[in-house]
RNA sequence: GGAGAGGUGGCCGAGCGGUUUAAGGCGCACGCUUGGAAAGCGUGUGUACAGGAAACUGUACCGAGGGUUCGAAUCCCUCCUUCUCCGCCA
């Protein structure tokens, strides 16, 4: 959601970055609108200002024992009227918050204009690539023949796009996700949360994904519930309809959760392996921030979620994504990208977003500055994508033999040293 | 699932059809007082939208949404939610 009074007062120039981000706002349209939605509600306040001081005046006529028989007459006639014209004027308004709510955040100025995700920039590059006496293979063939993932029987289980682990698979994921949440709640600050994993409308409006994106989410048949698609919408909501004080900030959560996401759309798209599921598991990092600070504590988020990689010894590159390739709610983005060589390609396992006070505007979340209270800043980040950090594990420290070396950092998770073959019917 | 009691401003808490422009208190801000502080006294103290250069004015908001009425925090209906007890359940 935006600022109202920015839209009015620099329409042209607001356009023109939407333009930027392959938004194209109509102009006259958003005037026009917006013009006759202030008469109509002007005209219904004037009424209802009437009506309040005719009713008072009865109150004291009655007290006084005179008859208000024709005065009340000339009220109700008002009150119909207002019903009336309510009927128009709210029409107007629920036209221009619709208009309003579909319209994407403005990109900060220093995100790379740019079409599709061929225009990102790199902004960093660490860790080598392993070099490897043989042909790396893709985690779909590694896992399956060590026996610790298996696709037909979660098909026959769900579905497509849904996986099994077994034993040591089973095994390092859950370890994944405690040496990222001991990580990021020992040495990064963030306070562990553990939020419920189907949230309401109103929590999947606060942070962007309704009303425009309801097709990418599960729903629950008979219940205001839906799926999270990630723990950013139940853990931002945590303080939607909040003013909190300015000491408090900045405020610093994390969260493990499972993720669930319905991906329409994607038919076709990384058909093999876990890379895209309907469910995967994510460790989340969430902040609330004074706006004077939301860049520099992006930059810090984005560090936290590459410090998993760098513990992990896994290669991965920053991308500032570009005005053409960034979420609806998000100011600026940073993709983490990690190095996959089985698929001889570097592939996203963190999103980092400064949202601004576009997810605050829309959830009610501020805080008590000198005088007033404001909206403050909301940013997110993935710390990191669990399944694709197992993809990760497996396809970087596979060996020749087809096992998997553990590294260092998570081997008093796993109590072992490498992944060999085993399995549900070995 | 059943029975009961609640949900009022930053917080506590009164009000249960018409000077409520939401009493009173706490907290907070400013001022007076003071050598300084406390106490005391005084003034102010929400959000959103609309109008206005501004001062300010209007409208809406007492969990949410409907209804009754000239007029609703107050009466009626539906829903959400918190607490207590019972039942069922991991």
């Amino acid at each position: 959601m935006h600022d109202l009074q920015l839209f009015r007062g620099h329409l042209d120039q607001t356009a023109e970055r939407l333009a930027s981000r392959k938004f194209e706002l109509n102009k006259d349209a958003f005037r026009a609108i917006d013009v006759r939605r202030r008469e109509a509600l002007t005209e219904v306040e004037t009424l209802k200002a009437e009506r309040n001081e005719r009713s008072k005046d009865i109150g004291a006529r009655k007290k006084a024992g005179e008859d208000t028989t024709e005065l009340q007459a000339s009220v109700r006639a008002i009150g119909d009227r207002i019903i009336e014209l309510e009927k128009g004027s709210e029409q107007l308004d629920t036209e221009f918050q619709d208009l309003l709510k579909g319209i994407p955040n403005l990109p900060h100025e220093s995100v790379p204009l740019g079409a599709s995700a061929d225009d990102n920039v790199e902004v960093r590059r660490e860790g080598t690539p392993a070099v490897m006496d043989f042909e790396a293979k893709p985690h779909w063939d590694l896992g399956v023949d060590l026996g610790i993932l298996d696709f037909e029987r979660a098909a026959k289980v769900t579905g497509a796009r849904f996986a099994v682990y077994f034993g040591q698979g089973a095994k390092l994921e859950r370890a994944l996700i405690n040496f990222m949440l001991d990580t990021h709640t020992g040495e990064h600050g963030y306070m562990e949360t553990l939020p419920p994993f189907l949230v309401n409308s109103d929590s999947l409006f606060g942070t962007g994904q309704l009303p425009k994106f309801a097709d990418d989410l599960f729903k629950c048949e008979g219940f205001d519930f839906w799926l999270a698609p990630t723990a950013e919408v139940p853990v931002t909501n945590l303080l939607r309809d909040e003013t909190l004080d300015l000491e408090k900030l900045p405020i610093k959560l994390c969260a493990y959760t499972p993720c669930f996401r319905s991906e329409a759309g994607s038919h076709g798209r990384d058909v093999r392996g876990i890379i895209r599921q309907h469910q995967f598991q994510k460790v989340e990092l969430v902040k609330f921030v004074h706006p004077d600070n939301s860049y520099a504590e992006l930059d810090a988020l984005t560090h936290d979620a590459e410090n998993i990689l760098r513990k992990l010894g896994l290669p991965f590159r920053t991308m500032a994504l570009c005005t053409g390739d960034m979420g609806f709610s998000s100011a600026k983005t940073y993709d983490i990208e990690v190095w996959l060589p089985g698929q001889n390609t570097y592939k996203e396992i963190s999103s980092c977003s400064n949202f601004e006070a576009f997810q605050a505007r829309r959830a009610g979340i501020r805080f008590r500055g000198a005088k007033k209270s404001e909206y403050l800043h909301t940013l997110n980040g993935s710390g990191l994508a669990v399944g694709r950090t197992w993809v990760a594990i497996v396809e970087n420290y596979q060996q020749k033999d087809g096992s998997v070396l553990i590294p260092e950092a998570l081997r008093p998770y796993l109590n072992a040293e490498v992944i060999t073959k085993q399995g549900l019917l070995a």
